[in-house]
DNA sequence: TGCTTAGTTGTCATATATGATAACCGATTC
DNA sequence: GAATCGGTTATCATATATGACAACTAAGCA
């Protein structure tokens, strides 16, 4: 499996909880201390999150962060 | 939950299924093409490691990242 | 029209992960 | 003792994530 869609599909599991919470990129980038921009690229599958960042990321949503990365 | 507590956990959990399956850090690390050394450093919980890390760590292992970021 | 909100994208500085090499330690084996 | 093996650690160059800021688009609304 490539990176890009590895990173796809975790930006899109972000996405779709932030949604289903009904919180804004600009929120939830509050909420883990960095700037709407770069969730913005998160959720876009642009990075290559680290343990921490999906950690910060999962504490927000208020999910573990083995519902962002359960694929395969 | 502090990060070097989180890169603990990890890294012990990957040591632990490692020693499972009864391969060195040598052996892994080369499954997932970097050295030993670094190898040491992640189960040492020394770094963060990236989604792609985890990612490339866990399909040699054989397990899904879930098993390696199952917590809290 | 003008204003606000949500999201995207470009760029920047800084920190750090990655990947490599080498030196080292402890245990084991010849 | 010497050699090997598994692991640790120091250091390095390079790539890239992070975090910040600004400019932009598009949509919705007064």
């Amino acid at each position: 499996m490539k990176k890009e869609q590895i990173q796809q599909i975790v930006g899109n599991r972000i996405r779709s909880l932030r949604e289903s919470k009904g919180i804004s990129q600009q929120v939830l980038a509050a909420m883990c201390n960095f700037e709407k921009g770069n969730m913005s690229r998160i959720e876009a599958g642009k990075t290559n999150p680290t343990l921490m960042t999906l950690h910060k990321i999962s504490q927000a949503l208020e999910i573990k962060i083995t519902d962002l990365v359960d694929f395969e």
